[in-house]
DNA sequence: CTGTGAGTTGGAGCGCGCTCCAAGTCAAGC
DNA sequence: GCTTGACTTGGAGCGCGCTCCAACTCACAG
């Protein structure tokens, strides 16, 4: 899979992923064909998928970085990734439930609009 | 009401107030005392207080200067300011229905940890 | 052989939203 | 009178996450 057909699939462009991948946010860096092009697996691919929804979570940089680390340690820090994606989990739960308190103002002033024109 | 206050209140710094007032995010700016000092009213503390919900929320810096346009020309925009907010709401509630799908693939992956580690 | 197109690199640049610095003014308390 | 502290300004700087540029290599089609 080149990056270009990786970029299709993930949403991300090409320089995305070069900088992801500078960024240590691979498990690994792809392989290389015979033109030096990078090669990634389907494995490779659903990786970066998680990484989108990571980041699209509001996962930072950083964040992802740390995951990836402990991926590249192997399977001895399977609890601790759990508990990395877990502290995320809650983080965006608590985020949400942040936006919908948010929301409420945004909301009374809607309705402030509303009464102010008569309510038509 | 100081700056300084006013930032107590609203949980911005007074840099960042400021800042916004520069950026045209003020209805109008604030009056000054007779030392030069800015002297915020209670309804500026207000609208100020919308502006961090708008921005918590996602609003850019530019979205909340044309609301605040809108705001400085009057009654006429009654209609569109609530139009802006009403968008905006929209968008929010579309931005809360894409993190709790983008979550789905993170709590897949949580299962797949609990699931490797023989669910314990 | 030449062009086209897809990839490579290191490093520069950018947009956003602050965040802070330097140098100054002013008021109040000792 | 001097210090302290809260404020003022214009403008510089910063951290993040890309985004792109310049110069290059390589494979393939005509």
């Amino acid at each position: 899979m080149t990056i270009a057909q990786v970029a299709e699939r993930t949403g991300l462009t090409a320089h995305t992923l070069r900088y992801y991948e500078r960024a240590g946010l691979l498990r690994e860096p792809p392989d290389r064909g015979g033109n030096g092009h990078r090669r990634y697996t389907e494995r490779d691919a659903d990786w970066i998928r998680l990484l989108t929804r990571l980041r699209a979570t509001g996962m930072s940089i950083a964040g992802m970085r740390r995951y990836a680390e402990l991926a590249r340690r192997g399977e001895d820090t399977y609890a601790a990734r759990k508990e990395l994606l877990e502290a995320h989990r809650a983080e965006v739960l608590g985020k949400i439930e942040q936006l919908k308190d948010d929301l409420a103002l945004v909301e009374y002033k809607i309705n402030v609009y509303d009464k102010l024109m008569g309510d038509s």
